[in-house]
DNA sequence: CGCGGGTTTGATGATGCTCAAGCCCGGTGG
DNA sequence: CCACCGGGCTTGAGCATCATCAAACCCGCG
């Protein structure tokens, strides 16, 4: 049941697991399901634990004064969620998780994880490298964010992801290029209009 | 030589080292100076090393095709840097860095790392914290991006780095906030205008 | 003194926001 | 079965913010 969780690990670190580290790993995960309806982590509640996703798409956002949501990240399958700084600190959650259609996860908590890292190197190195993946990706994200304007960035979105609009609706995707979602319907426009000359 | 770097790794992972593993540690870097006018590192060619700046500043950045410079972090006293996904995957790098002044910064080689994180623990827990809270630092900076204007961010930064001014050029810090120097410029005019009155 | 990099100031324009209305479409209840 | 929501997407007009182009200014330094 948590194979795709194993194949995950190995892909990331590029070693295979024995069949009894993989079993190991299973016992620290309990499945969540999630309508979307309920939060997964809430803002300034701590985060006691990561969360593997193995069917749905989970997403990440802050809320500022006015109500408005920005979303930091979107989670597909195989991707981990959770609040890094709320999870490893034990301090009130940073951010919200939300599922947006009928998501399964695999939860792992703080104790376990911490368990898991001694008992098994290769899933604390794994860890390792998840994390340091997701800070370049963020770095990168500022970078581009500076450099190009939100059309180049919805273009490049698209070429990566180009089944996100098929699973996210687009007032969201505006949330995540950090635009608003009349002007996100306004660039789409002008790019169709583009193709068809 | 190295204490900063002890203290820093005692701060972060709020454990002693003990003299022994201090010692070790201290073979492991070996001074770097720069005057700021060469890359410490750059894009394209392969970061074999982390560096920890003992004196001076140090700025990483990206260059688009324009020739404009974007600032993704800057480096003070106590502060890592280096191109971790170049570091860690032996591809070439994504960023620059520079010291803005004389800097006189400590670097470990990939294999010192390796071997360091085996030899003690306690220092590969301390880089993974390390990266950790550099993720977190950097989604909250998307989130503040989307969530504030121009003006806010520069009154936000100010308040938790009051001396960055004096350390850095304005274009500088304009390119970290993601806007040219004359639009810098004319904020601080406009709040100057506002705390007079 | 004059040069040059950094900062300031001005005028104009592009990009994305706000306010507002209309449209499309799936779901609900009469 | 259809009328009527309501949420999300689109479209329009005017506005705010920041970029661009360009010139002037300031000041340390050769």
């Amino acid at each position: 049941m948590h194979d795709a969780i194993r194949k995950n690990i190995e892909a990331k670190i590029n070693q295979t697991l024995t069949d009894d580290e993989a079993k190991l790993l299973s016992g620290w995960f309990t499945p969540v399901q999630s309508n979307g309806k309920e939060r997964i982590v809430s803002e300034g509640v701590v985060c006691r634990k990561m969360f593997f996703v193995d069917a749905g798409v989970a997403h990440t956002f802050v809320v500022d004064k006015k109500g408005a949501v920005h979303t930091v990240q979107f989670g597909f399958e195989g991707y981990w969620v959770g609040d890094i700084y709320s999870f490893f600190s034990g301090k009130p959650a940073i951010f919200n998780i939300e599922a947006l259609e009928p998501t399964t996860l695999f939860a792992m908590t703080h104790a376990d994880f911490e368990t898991a890292c001694t008992r098994i190197p290769k899933f604390e190195h794994f860890f390792r490298m998840l994390i340091q993946n997701g800070y370049l990706a963020s770095l990168q994200r500022i970078a581009n964010g500076f450099r190009d304007s939100a059309e180049q960035r919805y273009v490049s979105l698209i070429k990566t992801q180009p089944n996100l609009p098929q699973r996210v609706p687009q007032y969201l995707v505006a949330s995540y290029l950090g635009i608003k979602p009349q002007s996100l319907s306004r660039i789409r426009q002008k790019l169709a209009k583009q193709k068809s000359v």
